[in-house]
RNA sequence: GCCGAUUUAGCUCAGCCCGGUAGAGCAACCGCUUCGUAAGCGGUAGGUCAUCAGUUCGAUUCUGAUAAUCGGCACCA
């Protein structure tokens, strides 16, 4: 005998080996109906699975959040059953629940195209009409090999062949079709219901790796519900809303162009945001970095020693006089990244402990050969800038220099307003440089940091171990920060480095006068400045806070009559600093209104005959209808207020 | 880089299947209008149809190559 424990704190006796479908039979018939599968002691299994053990039982039924992730399962089934029906030799291969819906991967000859989904869902709806039940069989490795090769299923067999002996071969079928899955599953695919929707094609590697066959790849989602299905798709287009590709038009900040692939034409509003995020790192360094400049251009010889050339030379770009005959010969690499600079500028001269921590920062502008396929607006460019630097310390800074870096990267990140912050620790990978002793210290170091800012922090952070995804030079923590509408962007990051230093033969001399190599730390807070930018426009859907606006204010007249006054708003303005353009056009206030709002400029203050003879402003601000009336005086003091950083705010404070 | 799609006026798109050298809306420019918070009215101008080849009497249209972009995959020191 088994005993179950209901929600309710109820206990009862069954038989061992009484299956969960049973059990719900025996309080209702309808319970059992509507149930699709139950869960043991918190865990998700077939309704159908006999119970060996005592447990807690829970029955789910489709509205159950732990249900979504079944029927998004049942729905790859039957998309992968609808997609061998239509066109028979097409060979599965995996169907796997992912965020926000499931795809699964097909080899044909011909990959599919959107076209091809009416008839595929219209299949869809059939096969999940006719509700199958779906059961379960454990199949010997032997059966389902030959199965699978005699539907002439490669890569079925493949998979087979690739599950551990230990494990049960699980086989589950609704009506006439059957797949290897490792389950659980719903009791029948009419439990799926009708709020699923195909969404894309894409190619993807068979095992995701790019040396094995290209697989045609459909991408689909389901819901209990339709209308969670429509609130789905309602937040697709809004982030489609929130491109900063499409948003960087509207608001005329920067183009691209064929002739430089992976490189931004920033127009003006687009470098004045740039800047003013330029602006705003540089001031949060003052005080604990030295701000350095290295050459865009090196020797290859430089590149050579740090270890590049040998394994990151695909990525990089070379450049050579381009003189027909010129004595210099020489290869240089554009650099890729600042490190061998900075360590240059550390080894010039002799440094003594007492020297340290040093902290050198540079804006440092990169370029990386990245795949085509790569490349996505301002996101993932050949040419970015990253606002580096590089710690140059003791083994026994390195734990205050890590909490020091955290406290300015949380700082940084909550002056732009982004709230929750994930902290990776990624520890040492198979291929590596540095003694076992080195890595037990310093992963042991980092540890203890990232205990200590999580007691710290808790609030805003949630730490995670990444295992074996540090650099080959050491480990590392990422900053991951969550924007408005719940993407995930990986900015932040801090890199302890044993392997640097001794490559370039940097030293200081220690208090025992012996030559020592420095710990060097690599961090970086926003990353590339300019994906930074395009997360940020896209955070803040374009409606950046006053303080980061390129333009932060427009003065819009409604007749002539109050150009003149315009003129002596804007010019007061200007002078206290704010970013204000005029517009004097004889356009209606409506058209103005439409346009500037459409612009995504914060402030609109508007100015007519009234407001001339009084001195007083209308403001409308982005995203409102309504209008505040105020001095001149009193607007500008506002403003300027508000559009003062927030460090400059901590400051004068 | 791989799979698929796309590329026509500053922007969004039609025309291409069925070859006879282009069309709309918005933007721009010029007038008129001086107007109170998301598109006033009229007119004008703007395109070697991504590039290079091929087929053809003739190519924006058909074929091939190249480039860029988009959706994924792989990559991201």
């Amino acid at each position: 005998m088994v005993s179950v424990t209901f929600p309710d704190g109820a206990q009862r006796q069954f038989p061992e080996g009484v299956t969960g479908f049973e059990i719900a039979q025996g309080i209702s018939p309808s319970l059992a109906k509507r149930t699709v599968a139950m869960a043991l002691d918190g865990v998700v299994v077939d309704l159908a699975d006999p119970i060996k053990t005592d447990a807690r039982i829970e029955f789910l039924n489709r509205e159950d959040p732990r249900a979504l992730e079944l029927i998004r399962h049942d729905c790859a089934h039957v998309l992968a059953e609808a997609v061998q029906t239509l066109w028979p030799g097409t060979q599965v291969t995996i169907g796997p629940v992912i965020e926000n819906g499931f795809y699964y991967d097909f080899f044909r000859e011909t990959p599919f195209t959107p076209e091809d989904f009416v008839a595929i869902e219209k299949k869809m709806r059939e096969i999940i009409a006719r509700d199958a039940p779906l059961t379960k069989e454990v199949w010997s490795r032997e059966d389902a090999v030959s199965f699978f090769e005699k539907k002439g299923e490669a890569f079925k067999v493949e998979l087979v062949q690739s599950i551990p002996g230990n494990e049960d071969l699980k086989i589950y079928k609704q009506g006439e079709w059957l797949d290897l899955c490792r389950g659980p599953h719903m009791t029948s695919v009419g439990k799926i219901g009708s709020a699923f929707k195909l969404m894309k094609v894409a190619g993807a590697y068979w095992r995701g790796n790019s040396d094995n066959p290209m697989l045609s790849r459909i991408y689909g989602t389901a819901f209990a519900r339709q209308e969670q299905l429509d609130a789905y798709l309602k937040q697709i287009e809004e982030a489609e809303r929130r491109d900063h590709r499409r948003l960087g038009r509207e608001m005329d900040l920067f183009h691209f162009q064929e002739e430089a692939p992976g490189a931004i034409f920033w127009h003006p509003k687009g470098w004045t945001l740039f800047q003013t995020l330029v602006a705003y790192m540089r001031r949060r360094l003052s005080g604990d970095y030295q701000e350095v400049n290295a050459p865009q251009l090196m020797d290859k010889s430089m590149w050579e020693i740090s270890g590049h050339w040998g394994w990151y030379r695909e990525n990089m770009f070379m450049s050579k006089s381009a003189g027909d005959d010129t004595e210099d010969e020489r290869t240089y690499a554009i650099k890729p990244m600042n490190c061998p600079g900075h360590v240059q500028i550390f080894k010039h001269g002799l440094r003594s402990y007492r020297d340290l921590p040093l902290r050198f920062a540079e804006f440092g502008i990169v370029h990386r050969y990245e795949p085509s396929g790569a490349m996505h607006g301002v996101m993932r460019v050949r040419a970015f800038t990253q606002d580096d630097a590089h710690i140059f310390c003791t083994e026994e800074q390195l734990a205050a220099e890590c909490l020091k870096i955290n406290e300015l990267i949380l700082s940084v990140y909550n002056d732009f307003g982004f709230g929750k912050i994930l902290v990776k620790l990624s520890t040492r990978p198979e291929k590596r440089v540095g003694t076992d002793a080195m890595w037990d210290h310093a992963e042991s170091v980092m540890m203890r940091v990232l205990d200590e800012i999580k007691a710290k922090h808790g609030d805003v952070i949630e730490t995670a171990l990444n295992p074996g995804e540090g650099a080959f030079y050491g480990p590392k923590f990422e900053y991951v920060l969550r924007d408005a509408i719940g993407r995930d962007w990986q900015c932040g990051t801090t890199q302890v480095d044993f392997n640097l230093p001794e490559r370039f033969g940097a030293f200081y001399i220690s208090p025992t006068s012996e030559k020592t190599p420095p710990v060097m730390v690599h961090r970086a807070i926003c990353g590339s400045l300019e994906r930074f930018t395009g997360i940020l426009i896209e955070h803040f859907a374009g409606h950046m806070p006053l303080w980061i606006a390129p333009v932060q204010v427009v003065v819009a007249t409604i007749t002539q009559e109050a150009d003149d006054y315009a003129y002596e708003l804007i010019a007061a303005m200007r002078k206290r600093g704010l970013r204000v353009d005029a517009d004097i056009r004889n356009e209606k206030i409506n058209y103005k209104v439409r346009e500037h709002s459409l612009a995504k400029v914060p402030v609109m203050v508007v100015v007519g005959k009234k407001e001339a003879q009084e001195k007083t402003v209308s403001i409308r601000r982005l995203g409102s209808q309504a209008q505040t009336s105020m001095t001149m005086e009193e607007a500008i003091a506002a403003l300027i207020d508000e559009a003062t950083p927030p460090d400059v705010k901590r400051a004068n404070a």
